[in-house]
DNA sequence: CCAAAAGTGTTCACGGTACACCCATGC
DNA sequence: GCATGGGTGTACCGTGAACACTTTTGG
């Protein structure tokens, strides 16, 4: 029940703020996007992006805004992670905040867009500077949701440039998932589900022989999906 | 980034609530608590505990003392479930809500607990009432998670009593799932996970032949677990 | 011609699924 | 004695896992 006349006038209210881990791959290694701070505290520090939430947006509009102004980065796969409430989490005051993750493909122009904006920076997962707040706390739990949610739904795709090899997209399990697979194994899984485009395309500008280029079909993963093939690897 | 300076002060603030979603089974039904209203909006309408997060308490604790306070119900299992945060969920003013849900045993002390606490009671999941606010979507989204964290998490069985028959387990996961299962099959895979009690014990007071009684032992699930057995039903 | 990665099938073990009858108990 | 659920085993199939060599290309 939300009952304005027994609590919302009677007591001090906590901010409410939402903060985004954004998540990136390169070829061989998981990144988070950072911002260093420059008020106290923690002025200098890194920490996620984010900020408070207006009155008027809702949250996954608050996360997007932030996000843009903040990084740059804009139009990308963003889910709602987690609410961190701890009473201390901010020193100055109460802030209670809706952690987002969000997936973007390095390739793009995301890369430039990020960078360009003010003290953004990609930092490798397992090589994180100091954080703001409980950032790390956040940062690890986005990246346990990430290695759950990776077996079950089609969203390292988000990660991986729109054409991409079977080897990035192996890769790309193996840095996630913490663990080596089988290559003709997880090719024939792949394959096997019927959701990606066979392009008539291979790598370019690549010191060994060029690997074929796929693409992932939203549609026939939705109709696959609506058969009830489930996503799995 | 969470910066007083820049929004804190400069906007206002949405109000921040709990609400809980309690899930009860009773042999052959999954039910959901609810909450008579007695204030506008919604006067005489149901709709979920919760209320607003005070200054000096996390969500947990808040989610637990307004279930606590209003329906009797205590030390339950309590998860976040998600936050919502549509800008007109609520008609008065911005209301944020983290919303979480419960699994109780309604066999134990609790139901009189519940139902003796002001207008509180117990409604079919099938059967719900017209609820207020937004609260029929944080009740789907909560019997969604349900359903899917049954399968890979051993959290059926704060559903249940503490000692229960393989078949009160069975029709659990048939009512949850909304899927048949069958017996041969569920009692093989069940109790090769061995993470049961089997006790010297049969139910009484039926008009059958009774069923022995098992007990979920916590220290052998997680014994299991921690040697890299997953629980899977 | 060498290095580096692409690409390709088969075998085996295990777990999931389908399926039907007798047993114990209370009324 | 009859109705109601309790309790039990086997056969088949499909999926996941293990595993090594040839091909292509660029340098």
């Amino acid at each position: 029940m939300q009952d304005t006349k027994r609590h919302a006038y009677a007591h001090a209210r906590p901010a409410l703020a939402v903060d985004c881990v954004v998540f990136g791959f390169d070829e061989d290694q998981l990144r988070v996007l950072l911002i260093q701070r420059d008020l106290p505290p923690f002025a200098g520090g890194w920490a996620l992006p984010g900020g408070f939430v207006r009155i008027d947006e809702t949250l996954d509009e608050a996360a997007r805004r932030e996000l843009h102004e903040e990084t740059g980065v804009d139009r990308v796969y963003l889910e709602q992670l987690y609410t961190f409430g701890g009473v201390d989490r901010d020193p100055r005051e109460r802030v209670v905040s809706v952690a987002y993750y969000a997936l973007v493909k390095l390739s793009s122009h995301q890369v430039a867009a990020a960078t360009d904006a003010r003290d953004a920076a990609w930092f490798a997962l397992d090589d994180l500077p100091p954080l703001a707040f409980d950032h790390a706390d956040i940062i690890e739990t986005a990246h346990r949701r990430l290695q759950g949610k990776l077996r079950y739904e089609p969203i390292g795709f988000e990660l991986l440039p729109r054409k991409f090899a079977l080897s990035q997209l192996q890769r790309l399990y193996e840095v996630v998932l913490e663990q080596p697979l089988d290559k003709r194994n997880f090719r024939k899984k792949v394959l096997s589900m019927d959701i990606l485009d066979e392009l008539d395309e291979v790598q370019k500008d690549v010191a060994h022989r060029a690997a074929r280029l796929y693409r992932f079909d939203e549609r026939r993963y939705r109709r696959a999906k609506k058969a009830g093939q489930e996503f799995q690897l």
